[in-house]
DNA sequence: ATGTATGTATGCAACATGCATATAATTGGA
DNA sequence: TCCAATTATATGCATGTTGCATACATACAT
């Protein structure tokens, strides 16, 4: 029985904050929507095929293949011949990997900002609340990649994630 | 100096419910994206003008006014005359209003099902960082607006709404 | 009265998307 | 060894939403 209130402030932060976000790292990507996200996980998992990063980006699979069109011919991705010759793997060039830094900077800042009205005993607080939420909410593997897929993995070890976790 | 895995844990689960919250209302809407919150929007806020409900959306005048075509054509809204001549009043027909009912609904089950890990003095703990979040995040009318397109206005009085306090 | 601002509508081009389909490569069985 | 089913990628096509520039009507101010 939750407070109906309290599922609007819920619903009104992760709106605000969302919109917030996608603005803030689209700027930075000038090839429309799913970019940050794509370089992201191709940043962080370098090597992966275009099925798995369309999974990861919840996009058919033609999609994620003008997205990657648009990656490579941008000079931020390249695709090079995978564990198949079917497959191709996917790696971020020197720019790539410049973009990503700087949307995943561009990220971060719009987080921090949020989380300035709270003092670091609230922020402590807040992130338990967090790791219980996003426990509960991750369904599988899939699902577990997909919610990741703009965070900054190198200050998010696997073994306490609350996603990752929630697997097990 | 907040910690960098909070804010990763914030920014995930702000997104994994944004995601599923646009999936659930937008599956109960029909004609694209911003239909959920433009019927919400004129529901609340009946007679408003297209201009309005532009600023409201986030949306430029021109693709507001085709949004509205698409809800008159789908029977959902109705233009009527305004206070001048030049603005048209929108109003939700009796299919609209039955339509933003399943929308708000749909999206309260999504938040109600992600507060479920949360024990009652949990959530209530989790309002109080909400309510300061929000408060601080906001910006002007017009980002107020935005930020509450999606609510349901009627379980969050104004007069308590940190969204709307933080303006005065 | 006349020029400026406001509200709405439309022509147009750009762009991302999904579906259906094509092509190439791998795998597994007969 | 060969053929069918599966897997991975790529492309033609249609659809749908968007913003920009522009047009038009109405309101307002000087």
């Amino acid at each position: 029985m939750t407070d109906d209130r309290t599922l609007n402030l819920l619903g009104a932060l992760v709106l605000a904050l969302a919109d917030t976000m996608k603005t803030a790292t689209e700027s930075r990507a000038e090839q429309g929507a799913g970019v940050p996200a794509a370089l992201i996980t191709i940043g962080f998992y370098a090597g992966e095929s275009i099925d798995t990063l369309a999974h990861t980006l919840g996009l058919s699979h033609s999609a994620t293949v003008r997205l990657v069109d648009r990656l490579v011919k941008a000079g931020l991705a390249v695709r090079r011949s995978g564990a198949d010759r079917r497959t191709s793997a996917l790696y971020l060039s020197r720019r790539g990997k410049l973009r990503m830094g700087a949307i995943l900077e561009s990220r971060k800042r719009v987080l921090e900002q949020a989380l300035l009205p709270l003092t670091q005993q609230e922020q402590t607080l807040l992130a338990g609340l967090l790791e219980k939420l996003l426990g509960g909410f991750t369904r599988d593997r899939q699902h577990a990649d997909h919610i990741c897929r703009l965070c900054d993995a190198r200050s998010c070890p696997e073994q306490t994630c609350p996603v990752e976790c929630a697997l097990k």
